[in-house]
DNA sequence: CCGACTTTGTGCATACGTTCACAAGCGGTA
DNA sequence: TACCGCTTGTGAACGTATGCACAAAGTCGG
């Protein structure tokens, strides 16, 4: 890495009594860094794995900053500062290996290891979610289904079998199931999530329209489709006021400019 | 409105020549509000109405940014703030009318007209959609479904017919849809994103795992459910990692303090 | 009508995220 | 080896978002 602030690496000797303002870096730095991942850096990475594997596939071997910006969709600045959370693995005036940088966002991802995926609730979402084939591709095997109808309990879908939703902390617990993916009614979300929680999942996503409460220790992400929807239709309506502005503008409000 | 700067409402007559510095506010700046939203906040706004529409539902006619702010799971402060951008309709030492609310965020959010919704490719996902009763309840009903499969055409699907992807100018001029939804394979994504933007769509939510390349009047939004897994994976790992060094931290790095 | 109490709306400080712009570093070439 | 052109990696500037804290503005009981 270049620009780092102290000189060499620093062994963990660490000097007697510093109470000096400007703390010393040490070990924890190394593993803080990983901390210290933006969100929304993050949610790229994952875009730029998604397109770095497919060039792989094509055969492509080294990429610039500039094409894999291009194809994810951002600015290569951008690009460049998040993969400088992920370490140097660039090579200058060259550009990145394919192959080198999958591998390491895939570590800082933690995609090293499978995360098994449960669904609950096997209605119109879930049986779409357990027939899905890009989840257990990419690392996400759906390793167990439940539902509260007893007529679904005991058929498989997707060639999973569906279990009832009161076998939840065992089944979850069996298979190692660290993601819980909750696709049932808005009105029983908040319970299979506390059961879920209680099960030991640590991580939730959640289709279900209604706010859950966990302790915080649990991450969860919610996919909410009439929100995307309502955020487009804010621009639509935004666009049509701007629209309706620069009439006004046209018609000439007298003397005052609205942009100079 | 409260704390404004000028004085009165100040009709549109504007004052003749002020050249001096402090701009002066005019109509403009009503229509450019909707413009200053955080697009943040617009996302948070959309998941307020949720809240309050339900609560109006329960017969609740007032509410605190307190008791608002832990049903949506954000901050007080920050949802006050949220709703400042709307404009402030509160009452101090009393809370927020909910419907007068409801009615203000459906506005700045444009849900006033209602937006057709058109899902190109009917597969797993596509079904969930056109099944899915939450979205025609929100101000987005499902006015069209295509499909390339021959088979799957004409026969409908959760009540509405599934057309053929080449009538997808004409089906969509004719029920005037304005976001188009896309679940179809990742190869076919950017093809049919194209078609949708010829035929007027200016929307676009996108289910499939690929970027899509649009003009600048077009909004995408997209939802990657392999995106959102591989986030939490991230804050597993980072979890662990932090474990790690709080046992380096137990074990006792001499002298150096992580967390003083 | 007053004064105590509640809750909003927002100025300000802080944190976070994005973008620019350029020195540093590398491969290729003479 | 010395140079050149290209691309990375990152400080620093900027812009946006968040959260605190409190004055302003209202209600309500006396
Ligand atoms: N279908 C969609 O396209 C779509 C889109 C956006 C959001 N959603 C949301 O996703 C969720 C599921 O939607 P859906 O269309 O699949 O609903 P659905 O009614 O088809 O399926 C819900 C399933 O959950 C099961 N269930 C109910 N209570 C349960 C419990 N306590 N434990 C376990 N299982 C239980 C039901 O038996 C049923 O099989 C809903 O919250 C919905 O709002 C769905
Ligand atoms: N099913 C899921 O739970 C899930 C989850 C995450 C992402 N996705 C993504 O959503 C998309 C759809 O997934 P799915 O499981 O429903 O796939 P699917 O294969 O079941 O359905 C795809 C449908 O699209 C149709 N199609 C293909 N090319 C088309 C074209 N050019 N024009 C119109 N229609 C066309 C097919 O005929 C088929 O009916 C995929 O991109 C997938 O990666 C799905």
């Amino acid at each position: 890495m270049a620009g780092r602030r102290g000189e060499g690496d620093e062994v963990v000797t660490a000097s007697p009594k510093k109470t000096a303002e400007p703390p010393a870096e040490t070990v924890a730095d190394v593993r803080e860094r990983a901390r210290a991942i933006p969100e929304a850096a993050v949610a790229r990475l994952a875009v730029y794995l998604r397109v770095l594997s497919g060039m792989a596939e094509q055969g492509v071997t080294t990429i610039s900053s500039e094409e894999l910006a291009g194809a994810a969709g951002v600015n290569s600045a951008k690009l460049r500062k998040d993969l400088s959370y992920v370490g140097s693995y660039g090579t200058r005036g060259v550009g990145y290996d394919v192959e080198v940088l999958v591998s390491h966002i895939e570590r800082i991802l933690g995609l090293t290891r499978k995360h098994s995926v449960a669904v609950v609730g096997i209605g119109n979402l879930g049986h779409a979610l357990a027939n899905y084939g890009g989840f257990p591709s990419r690392g996400f095997p759906v390793a167990a289904l439940f539902d509260i109808d007893p007529d679904l309990t005991g058929v498989p879908v997707g060639g999973i079998p569906v279990h009832h939703i009161d076998d939840i902390t065992s089944v979850c617990a069996e298979r190692e199931v660290s993601i819980g993916v909750i696709a049932t009614p808005p009105q029983a979300a908040q319970a299979v999530c506390d059961r879920l929680v209680s099960a030991g999942v640590q991580c939730i996503l959640n289709f279900a329209p209604v706010v859950l409460q966990v302790p915080d220790y649990v991450e969860v992400r919610k996919v909410d489709l009439a929100v995307e929807m309502q955020i487009l239709s804010f621009h639509v309506a935004r666009r049509a006021d701007e629209a309706a502005v620069d009439v006004v503008n046209g018609v000439g409000v007298d003397g005052v400019v609205i942009r100079p």
